[in-house]
DNA sequence: GCCAACGTTGGC
DNA sequence: GCCAACGTTGGC
């Protein structure tokens, strides 16, 4: 099993939106990058993920499951764009702020803090841990 | 709202 | 295939 972690701006698409939509989830789509769509073909049913808001509170809200293997992304009719579908999980009891994110040396080497860009990311299993910690989340999911 | 970083596009 | 121009992202 994989981590990862998804920006979102709350004015497109925000944590309770994504929550309101429950066990069925929703496509992730709009990423218009090959990285990030590399990503999310790498991805796995079960995997786990960060739900980051970005341009406006800048915090890790909740944690994501994947629930759909990734696919044509129906908001587009280009072929190159796909991307999986996520479900909310679970809110962070306390969310993890890009402040604290950088403040950490353990997560220095994050790819929030080193691919800032970046929409679709991978989180590295001791990350994950840290972060989970540092929200208030013990044992990690 | 500004601007730096960085990914993409397109001319050569 | 290089690289300058351009557009977008996202922190501040």
């Amino acid at each position: 099993m994989a981590y990862w972690l998804f920006k979102s701006e709350p004015d497109a698409w925000s944590w309770d939106q994504q929550k309101a939509k429950g066990k069925a989830g929703e496509e992730w789509t709009g990423v218009r990058n090959y990285q990030a769509r590399n990503n999310m073909r790498a991805m796995q049913i079960g995997d786990l993920g960060f739900y980051y808001h970005s341009n406006e509170g800048l915090e890790v809200v909740g944690i994501v499951e994947v629930c759909k293997l990734a696919h044509p992304d129906s908001s587009t009719d280009d072929p190159r764009w796909e991307c999986v579908d996520i479900r909310a999980v679970r809110d962070m009891p306390k969310p993890v702020t890009l402040k604290d994110v950088k403040a950490n040396p353990n997560l220095a080497d994050m790819a929030l803090v080193t691919s800032m860009r970046l929409s679709v990311q991978p989180v590295k299993p001791h990350e994950w841990e840290e972060v989970c910690r540092m929200g208030g989340l013990v044992p990690a999911p």
